[in-house]
DNA sequence: ATGAAAGCGCTAACAT
DNA sequence: ATGTTAGCGCTTTCAT
């Protein structure tokens, strides 16, 4: 007699009584399976509408050992990127009646493999996974070896047996370098993500490249890699930008090294204004004066292409791992066409 | 013979076998119920580790009746606001055991109702909601009395009997006209979203009362609803804007708005700019030029308080519903300090 | 401190 | 077209 009694959810018997069949039946109509008269699934319907039945799908799980729902892994659901990549995962998944476990890694191999064992234990039918830096192998090869479906996005795991798709970060990097060069800029800056992250050291590659390629001497001076949230930015920026021979340009290794930095830029507004290009594209990057030039990723189409992936190996195909690149896209918008002094 | 053949997952059974005690010890040792020896501990944790087992948490939930997840249904998960609502819920969520369900609504409801049905059918232990404009209470409220936990966030359900966390929108709307007014303004535009939509309207009832307030006509020429994603808006805006006896100022009602707008103004640069003041915070916001004085949100806030709402009414609260309004916070950056006519 | 037996609500397999 | 039976892997209850 304590608290309001809450009336016990029905089960398939009830609705059998109810309607005064089996519930076997039940389950039959339920499933749309077919096989059932006209008559008896009005009654059997009557009777679910009228006592609010649904189907316990922990029971169906158990028994069928699907879930009908995938897990997604990121460092941070709600970093604007991974959001737009959650968001194109899930209309796929809708077309294939699942749903969407998410859950956020703060970029940690501890928590992440913790989640991982709690999506597995639900037994989620895939994982999406944009693995933290310094995840181990172990427990998801051990998973991708039982037979769980796995994709990796944006970052891999080597050792893992596992579709992946990720950007081409060399060949857009180089690409923002080349657009630069081309603009007449020598010395141009690089502020990327930690070098234990896979995009960063990717991307200062490709950057490395390009310079090489257009004759010009990679500067330590003018790179700096850390994480666009630690502290003290505004020293190690003002350090690159305001040394004896400064950069004329610069380029962002991530949306959010791009907004840091314009940031800095806005309240050290007095320095010369330097060519600017962001990798990945973010919100509003048009509409600011000079609008940013990016090298866009296409976080949607990433998504879309990972749970299409995804899918087809929860549905058994046993095709080859397959790893898919997919390319940027260099945005012309101006901060990045400020002539540099070869073209003055 | 077709396929990997893919070692079937070890179970409790398993374990006890490995560790040669009764699957019911397995069990204690799992869920650290104590009473065993610690060398029998050590023996099962042995065998757990070997076999690689992971406990079925659909087995587990079909007998307790917990599926230690909870639901979250948004318009669309990848709007800023949203998602960091939704990880401030993640946050609490983890602190409380539980897993996170998250779909997107696009504002419909006849799909909302679609992913309710589909969270209750997977045992979710709660749902914090943003419902859909003209969202019926039939369904929830059943679940409601069923005795699922569901709070509602952004938006109410009225006939729903749930906790609700929402904005101040009317004294928001009102602080951010009544600056406008300070500043000189007396014909401040505003631009909501769809009349169906509670904040919209909620929104444009708080600028009303502070023209009622300073003494001023509201002029239905200064004010248009629409969806901040149709078609034809530029026109909209322009209407308004370009208009004889323009306004001098204007206000957005949603984030969304608010990006529409800037981008509109950028196009057309040469009219006389306008003061300018947004409902609720966006990235940039701050290094913009003029940088945009807002209405801010508390997205993370309001997150955080649903959970630990819904968490209460999942640990058995029988409290009263509640109904929390968050003040949002006017952040003065200069946008809306232009000064208008009667300042000028 | 440990174990045996029953059963959560459903679906698979096999009748009829 | 419909029904019966067994059992998915775990927790609950009750012994010992």
């Amino acid at each position: 007699m304590s608290g309001p009694s809450t009336p016990a959810r029905p089960t398939m018997s009830d609705v059998a009584a109810a309607a005064g069949v089996s519930l076997k039946t039940v389950s039959r109509v339920v499933n749309a399976e077919g096989y059932v008269s006209t008559d008896t699934v009005a009654a059997v319907k009557a009777a679910i509408e009228q006592l609010g039945f649904r189907r316990n799908d922990a029971a169906r799980q158990l028994r069928q050992g699907t879930a009908a729902t995938i897990g997604l892994i990121f460092e941070d659901q709600s970093d604007p990127f991974y959001s737009t990549l959650a968001r194109a995962v899930e209309d796929v998944a809708l077309a294939h009646g699942s749903l969407l476990l998410i859950a956020s890694s703060n970029g940690d191999p501890a928590h992440s493999q913790t989640i991982v064992d709690a999506f597995t234990s639900r037994g989620v039918d895939g994982l999406i996974v944009a693995p933290a830096a310094g995840t181990e192998p172990g427990l998801l090869q051990r998973e991708a070896a039982a037979g769980r479906a796995i994709v990796f996005v944006d970052r891999p795991v080597p050792g893992v047996d596992a579709d992946t798709v990720l950007a081409d970060n060399v060949g857009g990097a180089a690409a923002a370098t080349a657009h630069l060069v081309a603009n007449g800029h020598r010395r141009i800056a690089f502020f990327g993500d930690d070098p234990g992250v896979f995009t960063a050291t990717e991307r200062l590659a490709g950057y490395s490249r390009a310079l090489r390629e257009a004759g010009l001497e990679p500067d330590d001076r003018l790179v700096r890699l850390a994480a666009p949230t630690a502290d003290g930015l505004d020293d190690v920026i003002g350090g690159v930008l305001d040394q004896t021979d400064p950069p004329t340009a610069l380029i962002t290794g991530n949306n959010r090294w791009s907004i840091r930095m314009l940031r800095h830029l806005k309240a050290h507004a007095s320095r010369a204004p330097l060519a600017f290009v962001g990798f990945d594209d973010f919100e509003l990057a048009d509409v600011l004066d000079p609008a940013v030039t990016v090298v866009a990723q296409a976080p949607a189409e990433m998504g879309r292409i990972a749970a299409e992936l995804l899918f087809r190996r929860v549905g058994g195909a046993e095709e080859p791992i397959e790893c898919i690149r997919i390319p940027p896209r260099l945005i012309v918008r101006g901060s990045g066409e400020l002539p540099g002094p070869a073209l003055a």
